[in-house]
RNA sequence: GCGCCCGUAGCUCAAUUGGAUAGAGCAUCUGACUACGAAUCAGAAGGCUGGAGGUUCGAGUCCUUCCGGGCGCGCCA
């Protein structure tokens, strides 16, 4: 039960009252009614803007309107008072009832407290990571792959039906220029070039790839196929096996990394595989029937004119049209698509999968691309189909503050593996997701490793660690007592009475609120922040029962009293869980 | 030159998506361990939200413009 899409209704409820009366004009828009927790405490449980949105529509002055609904308000269930602030906020303050009935919620839904209505808001396609299978996974694929996939399961948890996809691109020049590189190591696995050969090709930018993790597939090859294409002299011929098969490793390794990370996908669509299927003519086929392509040639981007620019008639598509600056080519002068050909063909894929609500999780550099797949998309659905791009910043590696160098090209990168065996796979998903996507990230080893309220992960883990370890202790204390979650929710919750023991169950309330707008806003990292300030209070509550005893959850003599405590620590504990869920990091049981 | 993202305490970041007196952590200063694990907690201090205009009951948030930073800008994916 969310506490405060109740008071939304309740508010709406009253303002029908007053319309029906003749106090208000009716068909008052409520949409822009909010019922929200207020920023200080003082103001009260629950606050509404009401008087002042309505203010201009229904012709009469905030405070006037805001009177109106406060003598009505008054009444309703589970206010005790309910006043006018300001410029005409309404401020209700609640029965404490209501925050313990919040709790009772918590321990009779378990960690599916705050889920919404499953399939309430339709399906949608989730698409990360997409990592061209040219070499392995970095870190800069590891935020992406986390942020999709914590993503993916917040929006399932909001009630979303939610399929999550990668794209391989595995057609196009670059998988061709792996071929190659392969090649050379292949060459070399046979002892007919050395590794300064290698080098040489890599400088003289006869292969475009060059770092060492092609050895083993080069061995691999060798060990499959022998010698069989070092005499091969048709590119033709040995270009396509040499690409399959390091497309093969390469996907094989992203699969082992993605589960080593948590990271599960439901489809994986082959770019290749749409190419053969003829879908990416198909799909210039429907906008040119549409009248949205022409051969046309393209300015020069004003100011920086390219040292080889010439023009040159194109096939483009008409992406201004649909909110790009510019026309977008789809063919390149070799008569073959591009890739926004190719990605066109599979946005009208997932389309024609059913899919009118669709996330792409994207690296910043490709932030340039975002308008013009957006275009083609309002082009495939006649404007029905939205696509929201998340773009993730850099993350900058570092080691006790010192920077650790990446560079691709010379095959020296920071991989998703070394994070892996360096911090553990929980520590690099809920570090991943302490910042929004599109803020650069700091991932220090040392500083996500330290034990200290500094560390967001390890504080959220301590406190619920910390409250696990009262269960022990209250097992030994309280041998008869029920203490499963039903007993608990049993448990006389009007002992709960200290301010900050009833603060958290307020913030324990704001959970479903703050699951469902981080699902609409697409901002996973908002519950970082939500289990920050919830770990905080609980850790806050807890010392204070260093200095006042009679606060401890555990009170030996008083069982009644240290039942209901112990549904606060165990609702604490399983709102964390369900945030960490939602994060694919396991809730630790203590502190090793 | 153009487009997108960003600019908040000394530092790293929040701010319920347009709400009230802009909040946390670190660092600084002051306190609390014969403990429910102090790996923590309480308190103090710290601000012209890059600058200037505008929109309205109300702006860190929206619009315009300037300054500063990041990413990108026709046959790479």
């Amino acid at each position: 039960m969310n506490i405060f899409a109740t008071f939304k209704s309740r508010i709406d409820a009253v303002i029908g009252e007053l319309a029906a009366e003749g106090a208000l004009p009716a068909g008052l828009d409520l949409a822009r009614v909010a019922a929200e927790p207020p920023r200080e405490a003082s103001h009260g449980d629950v606050t509404t803007n009401a008087a002042m949105v309505l203010a201009k529509p229904a012709g009469k002055a905030p405070k006037e309107i805001a009177n109106l609904l406060v003598a009505r308000l008054k009444k309703v269930a589970d206010v005790t008072d309910a006043s006018v602030a300001g410029p005409g906020f309404i401020n209700l303050k609640l029965n404490d009832e209501i925050w313990r009935s919040g709790l009772r919620d918590v321990l009779t839904t378990g960690t599916s407290y705050g889920d919404g209505a499953p399939g309430q808001h339709g399906v949608i396609n989730v698409e990360y990571v997409s990592a061209n299978p040219t070499g392995p996974m970095h870190v800069g694929h590891a935020r992406g792959a986390v942020v999709g996939d914590a993503l993916a399961r917040l929006l399932a948890k909001a009630g979303f039906t939610v399929t999550k996809e990668y794209y391989i691109n595995d057609a196009g020049g670059q998988v061709d220029h792996v071929a190659r590189a392969l090649r050379a190591r292949y060459l070399q696995a046979l002892g007919k070039l050395s590794e300064e050969d290698v080098q040489g090709m890599l400088q003289r930018k006869e292969i475009m790839y060059g770092g060492d993790y092609l050895v083993p597939v080069a061995e691999a090859l060798k060990a499959r196929d022998g010698d069989k294409w070092a005499a091969a002299t048709d590119d033709k011929v040995w270009i396509p096996v040499l690409r399959d098969f390091t497309v093969a490793y390469m996907m094989k390794a992203v699969k082992e990394d993605l589960e080593a990370l948590g990271v599960h996908h439901d489809v994986f669509s082959s770019e290749k595989a749409l190419v053969d299927a003829g879908k990416v003519d198909d799909a210039l086929k429907f906008l040119e029937n549409a009248g949205l392509t022409y051969t046309g040639v393209l300015e020069p981007p004003k100011g920086k004119t390219p040292d080889d620019w010439e023009p040159r008639p194109q096939l483009l598509f008409k992406a201004t049209q649909f909110g790009d600056e510019v026309d977008r080519p789809v063919k390149k002068s070799d008569g073959s698509w591009t890739y926004f050909a190719g990605d066109i063909a599979y946005h009208k894929d997932k389309v024609d999968r059913g899919f009118n609500n669709l996330v792409n999780i994207w690296g910043a550099d490709h932030g340039g691309y975002v308008k013009r797949v957006q275009a083609a998309l309002k082009a495939l659905t006649a404007g029905k189909g939205a696509l929201d791009v998340q773009l993730c910043q850099m993350v900058r590696v570092l080691n006790n503050g010192e920077p650790v160098k990446m560079s691709k090209r010379a095959g020296t990168f920071v991989t998703l593996r070394d994070l892996l065996d360096e911090v553990g796979k929980d520590v690099v998903r809920f570090i991943m997701l302490t910042r929004k996507n599109d803020a650069p990230l700091d991932f220090d080893y040392a500083k996500v490793m330290e034990k200290s309220r500094e560390n967001p992960v390890f504080y959220v883990q301590y406190a619920h660690a910390r409250g696990r370890s009262v269960f022990r202790l209250a097992k030994e204390m309280f041998p008869a007592a029920d203490l499963s979650d039903g007993g608990l929710a049993k448990a006389d919750l009007a002992r709960l009475t200290d301010p900050d023991e009833i603060g958290v169950l307020r913030t324990i309330a704001n959970w479903p609120r703050t699951v469902e707008g981080a699902a609409l806003a697409h901002e996973p990292h908002r519950l970082a922040f939500y289990m920050y300030e919830l770990a905080s209070q609980f850790h806050g509550l807890w010392n204070k029962g260093n200095e006042e005893t009679h606060l401890r959850f555990l009170q030996p003599e008083d069982q009644s009293v240290s039942c209901a405590r112990l549904a606060l620590v165990r609702g604490v504990g399983l709102v964390i869980a369900s945030g960490l869920a939602v994060f694919g990091v396991e809730p630790v049981e203590e502190m090793r």
